[in-house]
DNA sequence: TGTCCACTGGAAGGGAGGGCTT
DNA sequence: AAGCCCTCCCTTCCAGTGGACA
């Protein structure tokens, strides 16, 4: 088939979907099923707002896919809607900790997210952003709600200062007023915090429990409904993705991306309906999708530390400690023409690693064979070499060191 | 019981890339 | 332009360590 024509069956065929954007994660609906307790406890507690009052900080927790964010999100949108109509001026900024890890990067995000923009990213002291805020919010807004999802990301590798600064915020303004909403997955998280800081942050707390599959089921029908054209989507499909999220822990994003690979599956295959068979292909893709995302937002550095860790699992080295990690990684650099990095920050990047659950890498002592980190992969073997497999630096470096064989094997392996 | 391995992880500091002030 | 400050990423140095083994 030419290019040509496959455009033109494309062009001709009508679409399984109606609107795909009702699938990305970034959307949230009128209506979140299942959320209501929670939503109305938030709206509660930002509904002082609407007097003229400062709601208390909220922390809130619950496992990937709860609803925390949505939640969130979704209460601020209708609390400045209504403050709209009082004529009082509300705003928010939402930052997401996993991908500002220093308290620098995390300032000049909040900056932006309330329209104070041009700051450069680097170069200015932290007090510096800090007073711009401050002075930004007090001329404009009553009220500013800043939300600092995955929180512990932030805390674990730069601590809780700027947590401090900001929860003390309010002493240095003079009309407006700060709210902090905190979000997390790490039940544990708290332990890290300063004592000032956790009582200060946690005034409120929201907990988000996992939805089990029915409630699953009902999240993808309302999504089925909007995404897809009528009778597009089978119960039997719906029923099945459900189980699989619900299977995890309850993960509705899961489910919802699980939905929308299957329908691209199904439309790719030029089917009429999405049928189980569609969500099962779905599972592998989505996995590998997940890995892959990750996996390609890694630093150079810390790609070439994974697949030293990569070509020795593919091997079959049953112990990985450091020394291995780094003979290999070494190889590695010298084969692909880079310069490695010292034992000292290949330690640090393998603290990393783990704290992306990629892999595992506890301190173990081999008594007289000294003490290293034992490293395991956390993630499919299969989906990180596929992953590999399409840089084709990286692959050249996977067939060198592990053999096109051994490759293939994995690769092909159920 | 002491030794010793193979690291671990804290501390200090350097330099690249940037901005601000004078 | 010079001098000073910042952050980020990295190196070097080094004291500390858990447990198998002699």
């Amino acid at each position: 088939m030419s290019v040509d024509q496959i455009f033109d069956e494309l062009l001709n065929r009508e679409s399984l979907f109606i609107n795909k954007r009702v699938l990305s994660h970034d959307y949230i609906p009128e209506i979140l099923p299942h959320r209501e307790a929670e939503i109305q406890k938030l709206a509660y507690i930002l509904a002082s707002a609407l007097k003229g009052g400062k709601p208390s900080n909220v922390f809130m927790y619950g496992k990937t896919g709860t609803g925390k964010t949505a939640v969130a999100k979704y209460v601020l949108k209708k609390l400045i809607e209504r403050g709209e109509r009082l004529g009082l001026h509300f705003k928010y900024a939402y930052v997401n900790c996993r991908y500002r890890k220093t308290n620098y990067r995390v300032l000049v995000k909040i900056c932006e997210e309330i329209g104070c923009r041009g700051l450069p990213e680097t170069g200015l002291p932290a007090d510096v952003i800090f007073d711009k805020i401050v002075k930004y919010i007090d001329e404009r807004d009553q009220l500013v709600v800043i939300i600092l999802d995955e929180l512990d990301w932030l805390v674990k590798t730069s601590g809780d200062d700027i947590l401090y600064q900001l929860t003390r915020i309010n002493n240095e303004l003079n009309k407006a007023q700060v709210s902090i909403i905190g979000i997390t997955n790490d039940i544990k998280f708290k332990n890290y915090l300063d004592g000032r800081v956790l009582s200060s942050l946690s005034e409120e707390s929201i907990v988000f429990r996992p939805y089990n599959s029915e409630q699953l089921y009902d999240i993808l029908k309302q999504r089925a409904e909007m995404a897809f054209r009528e009778g597009v989507v089978t119960e039997g499909a719906l029923r099945l993705a459900a189980a699989y999220a619900g299977r995890e822990h309850g993960d509705a994003r899961r489910a919802i991306d699980l939905l929308r690979v299957a329908g691209e599956i199904a439309e790719r295959e030029g089917a009429s309906k999405i049928l189980e068979e569609h969500i099962i292909k779905a599972v592998d893709e989505v996995d590998k999708d997940i890995i892959g995302a990750t996996v390609r937002d890694l630093p150079l550095q810390e790609q070439l530390v994974l697949l030293a860790i990569t070509v020795l699992k593919a091997l079959g080295e049953q112990q990985i400690t450091t020394g291995k990690v780094k003979n290999t990684y070494e190889k590695i650099c010298t084969y692909l023409g880079y310069s490695p990095l010292s034992l000292r920050r290949l330690n640090d990047i393998l603290s990393d690693l783990e704290t992306l659950g990629i892999i595992l890498a506890p301190v173990t002592s081999l008594g007289r064979y000294g003490r290293t980190k034992l490293i395991s992969l956390e993630v499919d073997l299969k989906s990180l070499v596929k992953i590999f497999l399409e840089d084709s630096l990286y692959a050249a470096a996977l067939s060198e060191f592990v053999g096109e064989e051994a490759i293939q094997k994995i690769v092909k392996a159920k």
